[in-house]
DNA sequence: GCTTACCACGATG
DNA sequence: CATCGTGGTAAGC
């Protein structure tokens, strides 16, 4: 029987979740404007044994998140507890785990890379788990617009915004909406 | 260049 | 069966 801890930090106006297991291995975690959301999304994942614990303030992961949420060079190699996800799911993460920082892939190369199709590419890649830890962001349309970020499943909440800082904080270059074509990566 | 519209695709509940 | 963080094509402006 594994309990699930949740640890909360505030910073650059943003709340941030992580949900460990007693083996320090990564579950879930969430992020946004509003701690409620992210304590939302993450009980979605902890099967109700939420609420009941406290809550720490202090892990690794948070400021291990907090770092590439700002574009920062990761530390540390975070442990995934993937019991959760399907095979579908682990091996479309094993693609977005190999796209470097400051670069993007779409949708259609990915499907690809793994013999499927984009539409149910778009569907695991926005049920990421681990959004930040596995760069979820760094999947963008084919016309290289910035395309949808919904958040970790906050439903028909895209943050197209959110998403495009993202990208632009690890050094994405931009012109206008559109990402130049030199920072495309193929996976392969 | 832009915006719609429609159909195809594969995975999931 | 309906839904989706898509892609390709075609038509209209």
């Amino acid at each position: 029987m594994i309990s699930l801890q949740p640890a909360f930090s505030f910073q650059d106006g943003t709340w941030f979740g992580v949900l460990v297991d007693n083996n320090d291995r990564l579950i879930a975690c969430a992020f946004s404007d509003e701690k409620g959301t992210v304590e939302r999304n993450l009980s979605d994942y902890s099967e109700r044994t939420m609420g009941k614990h406290r809550g720490m303030s202090e892990h690794r992961y948070l400021e291990e998140m907090i770092r590439i949420f700002r574009g920062q060079e990761p530390q540390s190699r975070v442990q995934f507890g993937r019991e959760q996800n399907t095979s579908f799911q682990t091996k479309v993460y094993a693609v977005l785990d190999r796209i470097p920082r400051g670069r993007v892939t779409n949708y259609g190369l990915i499907a690809k890379a793994i013999d499927s199709g984009p539409r149910a590419v778009g569907q695991a890649v926005g049920s990421n788990p681990y959004p930040l830890f596995v760069p979820c962001h760094r999947v963008v349309p084919v016309d290289m617009t910035v395309g949808n970020y919904s958040m970790s499943r906050a439903p028909r909440h895209s943050r197209p915004d959110v998403k495009k800082g993202l990208l632009e904080r690890e050094g994405i270059p931009f012109q206008g909406e559109r990402i130049l074509p030199g920072a495309l990566w193929t996976p392969g």
